[in-house]
DNA sequence: CGGAAACCCGACAAAAACGGTCGGGATTCG
DNA sequence: CGAATCCCGACCGTTTTTGTCGGGTTTCCG
């Protein structure tokens, strides 16, 4: 029960270019100094980039950027974003494909009790608390 | 980013075993009731019986039972018997193969916080909560 | 203008994980 | 004994994951 590379890349990523916000573009190929294949890195930046989380600038001296300020990207954005939206059962949740039980199903009520809370979780950490490495600081 | 029909059945069969706590073993027919292909379901169960979560009765009138009361098993009992151990990234945790960036690495204190909360949400949900629908009353 | 530096995009493919099925074995009860 | 039941490992088709690759487009700069 794991995330997929997708989401650790996608993360280091956005860590990365959090780092230098603010200094310009940067390269598809600085991104993936932080160790992640670069082809693949390309396709990652385009679903970051259509979640609308990054923006980019073509030709020369190109490259990403964040397209608003790190704290006001959080970790579900990012995540979401590189893995589609989170929720522990297809009973729940965006396409909705209820299970043989009807209503009288109690796994339903945990698995959106979880899927909620999960959520909120992952809404409360902002890029810029990742890079100010201030987690313990939040409640 | 949604957990496998192990997690799924593997829930529905704990929570129909809680429901008929303390009646006798129920037999693999009984609890596939639920909707789960039997012989699927009993791979399931052997999970859960090494997890140490049910204990079963071989022979004629034979099944599975819970090993502890319902107030005794967490959701986190039953997710990580099905599913492994929770972890977002293979950077934290268990088999922890940590990746090319040292201790330097700002997404690995994300993993770290992320982990640990979401572990600590799944402990808080017992057998018991579910199957009573008082998750609301949890806080 | 021409070329280099970049991003963009879709096709492809190997490998792993998922979701089951199956057959035969072991146990226990009556 | 034989039927009911759990136990176990092998197998297998499909889907997802994790990339790679080739070619296209955009932009800067001399």
């Amino acid at each position: 029960m794991k995330l997929s590379t997708r989401g650790k890349y996608g993360l280091y990523a956005m860590i990365f270019l959090a780092q230098h916000d603010g200094e310009g573009p940067q390269s598809l190929k600085a991104i993936a100094q932080v160790g992640t294949p670069e082809s693949y890195l390309e396709q990652l930046l385009g679903s970051l980039r259509r979640a609308d989380l990054v923006k980019t600038v073509r030709g020369v001296q190109g490259g990403y950027q964040l397209s608003r300020p790190p704290a006001d990207i959080t970790a579900r954005d990012i995540l979401e974003a590189m893995e589609g939206p989170f929720s522990l059962s297809d009973c729940v949740g965006e396409s909705e494909t209820p299970c043989a039980h009807k209503g009288d199903c109690p796994a339903r009520s945990v698995w959106e009790y979880l899927t909620d809370k999960f959520n909120s979780l992952l809404d409360s950490i902002t890029l810029e608390d990742m890079i100010r490495q201030n987690l313990n600081q939040i409640t």
